[in-house]
Formats: C-alpha cells, sequence, structure tokens
DNA sequence: CCTAAAAGTGACCGATTGGTCATTTTTTTA
DNA sequence: TAAAAAAATGACCAATCGGTCACTTTTAGG
C-alpha cells in the first residue's frame, strides 16, 4: 500500500464513525480535519469533494458492520444457531457493533429524501441482509431442522424490519428493553418452526 | 387567533414538512424564508432561534401523523377492525400520511447523538404508540375477542418495530412490497389471536 | 379615529461552510 | 542518490450559515 493509499483509507477510518454519529449534512470537513490532524489540502488530495468522502464513509461502516456479522455467524453450525446468532448480534444497540447505531437506518433515513446515490447503497445493503437471511432459512429447511412449509423469504422480511425497529425504539428510549423484548418474540417464532 | 399566532402557525405549517424530508441540520432559514415568503426578520419575530422553530417543526409532524391516525381508527369498531386499521395506516410508506414519511423514524435517527430535546419528544411519541396499540389489544382481550394468554405488550412493541422497520425497507427500496408483506404476516399472527 | 404595541422588513454582522492553489515536504523510482 | 512524482500544507476564496437591529408598516384596543 503506497503512502497515498495509507492516508486515503486513516481518513475513511477517522471520517466514518463520525459521519454515522453526526450524519452526513451535520459532518464538516473540519469535523474530519480534527480527527485525523490533517490540513484541508490534504483531505482533497484523496477525496475531491465531501460527497466522495462522504460516500467512502458510507460504504466503510456497511464494511464493518457485514464483516463483524459474518464473524458472528461463523461459529453457529446448524441454520438455528446461525439466526439466533443473527438477532443477538443486534440485539444490543446501546452498545452497537459499529460506532453510531446501524448505518443503514442512519444513512437511510438521511439519504430517502436527499442523496439517491447513499440511498441506492442502503437499498443494496437491506437487499442482501434479507438474501442472507432467506437463504439461512432454506438451508434449514433443506436440512429437515425448519418447518418445510415456512415461509423463508416473509420471514426474512419480517425479521429484518423488527430488528431496525427495535434499534430505533432502543436508541430512543436509552435502553435494551425493547430490543431484548423482540429477541424473546422472534426467537420463539423460530423455535416453533423447528422440526 | 391574533395575527402573529397565525403567523406563527403559517411558518409552522410550511416549516414542518421541511424539516421533515431534509432533515433538521440541512434545513436553512433560508428554506423556510422561502418556503413562506417572509422576511428574516419576520421569522425571528416569531422564533428566537433555528432549533425552536425545528423542535415547533418536529411537534407539528408528529400531531399531525397521530391526528390522521386517530381518524382512521375512529371507525373501527372491534378491537381486530382497529389493528387493522392500524397497520393499514401506516402501510404505504412511499406515499405515506406525513409529507416526508414517518416524523419518528426521521427526527428520531438524526436526533440520537445530537439533539436530547428532539429525541425525548420521539421517545415519548413512541411511547404512547405503544400504549396505544397495547390498550387496544388488552381491550380485545377483555371482550373475549382474543386468546386472553396474549402477551399484549410483547406484540405492540413486535408490531411497531415492524412498522418502523418496514418504513424504513419500503422508502429504500422505493416501493411498498416489503410493507405489504409485514402488512400480511401482522394480520396473519392478529387473525390466530382471535377466539 | 388615534396611538401604542406588535408585526414585518432587509441590510448587515461575524462565523463557518466547502473548496482552491501556489508552495513546501516527503515519497518513490530509475 | 538525484530527480520526478506524489503528498501535505495553510492562506485564501466566495457563498452561505444563523442571527441582529434600526426602521417602516400593520394591527388592535380605548
Amino acid at each position: 500500500m503506497t503512502k497515498g493509499e495509507e492516508t486515503r483509507q486513516f481518513i475513511i477510518e477517522k471520517a466514518a464513525p463520525i459521519f454515522n454519529t453526526k450524519g452526513i449534512a451535520a459532518t464538516s470537513m473540519s469535523d474530519i480535519m480534527e480527527a485525523t490532524k490533517l490540513s484541508k489540502g490534504s483531505m482533497y488530495v484523496h477525496f475531491e469533494n465531501k460527497d466522495v468522502l462522504a460516500c467512502a464513509a458510507v460504504d466503510h461502516n456497511m464494511k464493518i458492520l457485514s464483516s463483524k456479522l459474518e464473524m458472528a455467524l461463523r461459529d453457529g453450525k446448524s441454520a438455528k444457531d446461525q439466526l439466533f446468532a443473527y438477532i443477538e448480534f443486534f440485539s444490543n444497540p446501546i452498545n452497537p457493533p459499529v460506532i453510531g447505531g446501524c448505518p443503514l437506518l442512519n444513512f437511510g433515513t438521511e439519504a430517502d429524501d436527499t442523496n439517491p446515490i447513499v440511498k441506492e447503497k442502503v437499498n443494496t445493503a437491506i437487499k442482501r441482509g434479507q438474501q442472507l437471511l432467506t437463504s439461512i432459512i432454506e438451508k434449514g429447511i433443506a436440512n429437515k431442522e425448519f418447518d418445510p412449509e415456512w415461509n423463508a423469504s416473509e420471514f426474512a422480511i419480517a425479521l429484518f424490519a423488527m430488528l431496525e425497529g427495535g434499534h430505533l425504539m432502543s436508541r430512543m428510549s436509552g435502553n435494551n428493553d425493547n430490543m431484548k423484548t423482540i429477541e424473546k418474540t422472534l426467537k420463539k417464532i423460530i423455535s416453533e418452526k423447528l422440526i
């Protein structure tokens, strides 16, 4: 990795949590300068403007999230174990896997009516999340773990939505109570589908 | 209503959808001036600063939402009808009851790490929403409509979370497909609890 | 109808925004 | 190791930000 690539990566890593907590609009280049201790000119050597940096930060936040999720799922061998691991991975929004909370929720709501590029990034990430869940459930059905009548993609959507909604609710209340209830509800539904 | 009160209300009504779509940080006083065709000085006669105006806009968005919801629930006489009406009320995020989409989602995610006052407003509104749902279910149980073993508050949390999460998913994808699936899933669960 | 108070105006303020660029320093490579 | 290329600097820019205020116009009550 050249010096330039190193610095570019360094800036992204410092900027990512700031964008995820403050939001894209509310984050200034000065914020990034302060966090990186780099000069303004140096930032513009590596990113042609703030939007490009913001997009890179969005990508980075999602990448961190998905790679941590992948690690969390690696241990679970059965489909049920993997579903439970998925739920548990998102079950502590007050101390979330990515600084600032779920980037899909944060960037998605901000970008909705203002930033179509980021919006599409979030949309793609959501679809990937759904597909991962669907494939785990389908694998469980194929393995005779789950009720073969279970609609995999429908439950994947419901599960995903509940986790995102629960994330919001817990962040607002400042505690994990609602998320714990959701975790319990989801695990109960899954257990009922076990053969 | 005096002229002053009238103008203040007028500004709030024009500002509310702008704040809800662009976000608080990304909305400037010039945006409001343009929408109201009023001068800057006039804005500051009625609102001491942007934060106060933003808070009033947040309140107004939530008020519109809850009053429209109340209207939608008025027709339903049985508890089941009311739950279905509640779900249907939120089942079209692409053409939402409030311009810009759900203000709880929009303002909640933005305020999370930056604006404790707005955050608390959202938190209170979420709690009210949960309580409303819980009381409908409990009423249904008391009326021998629903299974008495049904945990009202737990389902209220799950339902609320699914609608918020589904709102995000549908907004990102640009269609209501995911929300329609969630609507179906929720209605099925409720129907299974009917005696 | 008159007058005091309230509402409305727009020029103006300092601070901050995203962004540029000539210059210097560091890295790379031949 | 020397020269070319890349990276880093910080002063500087116009535009915009939230906010103020002296002043004019409109409203409202006696």
